[in-house]
DNA sequence: CCAGCTGTGTTGACAACGTCAACATACAAC
DNA sequence: GTTGTATGTTGACGTTGTCAACACAGCTGG
C-alpha cells in the first residue's frame, strides 16, 4: 500500500486531486475549486473524493501543505546558492519568498488566510510551515555567532523577518500595493531595512 | 435621503445588516455570515438584504471598509496621546495596528484576505485603506525633517512599516504564531526591530 | 478455483445557500 | 386621495457539501 502501488480504478485519485485542486486554485482562485468540479475534471463522480479525503476542507489543507514544501524546497534551493559569508544570503531568502508568493498567488492564500483551517487541522499544515521557521532560526543563529546579527531571542528575529516577508507578500497579493509601484524595489528595500533592524552596528566605517 | 431619513419599514435595515454581519464575523468567522441568516436574525426576509447591496460580495466589502475606519480610529487616537518629540509615536501606532488585528481577528482576515473582492470593489475598499497609508507617510516624512528617520522614499518605508505589523498580526491570527510565544513581546520586538532599520544611524553615543 | 473482505467509485437524496422575478405594501409628494 | 417609489416577501431555480446505499475490483485464504 505504498504510494506507488495505488493502480486501483483511477489510478491514483488521491494524487490527481491535489493536482487538480492546485491547478484550480492558480487559475480560478480557492472559491473555484468545487468537489464536484474536481469529480467533473477527472473523469469521476462527485462523491469520489470522499474516498480520499474526510471534506473539502481537508482536501484544501493537504494542497496548503504541499504548497509549504514546495515554498521550502525553493528557499533550501536559494540558500544552497547564496553567499555564505554575509547576511546577503538571509535577504536573498527573503526576496525569494516573496516571489514565490507573487508567482502563486492563489495557493500562497490558501497557505494562510484559511478561516476554515481550524485549530485542529494545524498538526499537518504546521508541520511544513514549522520546518521553514526552523530553517530560518538555524540561518539567523549563525549569523549570530559570527556577530552580523544581534544576539537576541533568534526566535523573536525569525517571527520579525517572516511578518515582513509574510506581510509584504500579502499586501502584493491583496492589491494593497498598486502594481504601478516598483514592486522589486520594494522587496529589496523591506528586506534591506529589516536585516538593517537585526544587524550589529557597527561602530566605525561607513 | 440622509443617513437619519431612513426609518421605512425596518428603521434602517442598511445600518442593521453592517452591525449584525459584524457581529456574526466577530462570532463565528467570516464564513458563518449568510443572507438569509442575517435576514433570520433582523426578523425580516431572506432577500430583503438584497434591497440595500447588489450580493453578499457587497455587503461584505462594506463590512470590511468599516473595519478600516475603526482601525483608522484608532490609529489616529493613539497617535494623538503619543509623544510627538521621538519616532516611539510611529512604534506605538505599530503596536496599536496588531492589538487591533488579535482583538477583530475575523474581522480583520475579512478587510484583507478576501479573494472575494475583485479588483472593481477596490474603489470603495481602498479609499478607506489608503487613507491610514496615506497617515502613514505623513508621520515618516515628520521624522525625516527632524532627522530621525533615513532619508529614502517614503512610501517604500511606509510599505515596509505597513508589512511588518500586517505580517505579524496576520501570522499570529492564523495560529502560526503559537499562543505560548510571548505575543506583547514578540510585538515590541518587530516594531523596534523595523523602526531601528529605518532609523538614521547615529556615529556617537552608545 | 472459489468465497469473501476491503478499498474504491457511483447514484440518489437532502438541506442550505445565493440570487432572481413577481408580487405586496408602506410612506411621501402632489 | 391618487400615484409613484422605496422597501420587504414569497416562490423558485440551480449549485454546493455531504451522507447513505449500493456496486464492483482485486486481493487473500482456503
Amino acid at each position: 500500500m505504498t504510494d506507488q502501488a495505488r493502480a486501483y480504478h483511477h489510478g491514483d485519485l488521491r494524487a490527481a486531486l491535489l493536482d487538480e485542486a492546485a491547478a484550480m486554485i492558480d487559475q480560478g482562485g480557492a472559491g473555484s475549486v468545487t468537489m464536484r468540479a474536481l469529480g467533473r475534471r477527472l473523469g469521476v463522480s462527485r462523491a469520489a473524493p470522499y474516498r480520499h479525503f474526510a471534506d473539502k476542507n481537508a482536501l484544501l489543507v493537504a494542497v496548503a501543505a504541499a504548497g509549504f514544501e514546495r515554498l521550502g524546497d525553493r528557499l533550501r534551493t536559494i540558500d544552497a546558492g547564496a553567499p555564505r559569508s554575509s547576511v546577503e544570503r538571509l535577504r536573498r531568502m527573503g526576496e525569494e519568498y516573496v516571489r514565490f508568493a507573487i508567482e502563486n498567488p492563489a495557493h500562497y492564500r490558501l497557505m494562510y488566510g484559511r478561516e476554515a483551517l481550524t485549530r485542529e487541522d494545524l498538526p499537518e499544515l504546521g508541520e511544513a510551515a514549522t520546518a521553514i521557521f526552523e530553517q530560518l532560526v538555524d540561518v539567523i543563529q549563525t549569523y549570530q555567532r559570527t556577530g552580523s546579527i544581534k544576539r537576541q531571542d533568534p526566535r523573536a528575529q525569525a517571527y520579525t523577518a517572516w511578518a515582513a516577508v509574510h506581510g509584504l507578500a500579502s499586501l502584493v497579493i491583496e492589491g494593497q500595493i498598486h502594481s504601478t509601484d516598483d514592486i522589486d524595489g520594494l522587496i529589496r528595500h523591506t528586506t534591506r531595512t529589516v536585516l538593517d533592524g537585526m544587524r550589529v552596528r557597527r561602530r566605525r566605517g561607513a
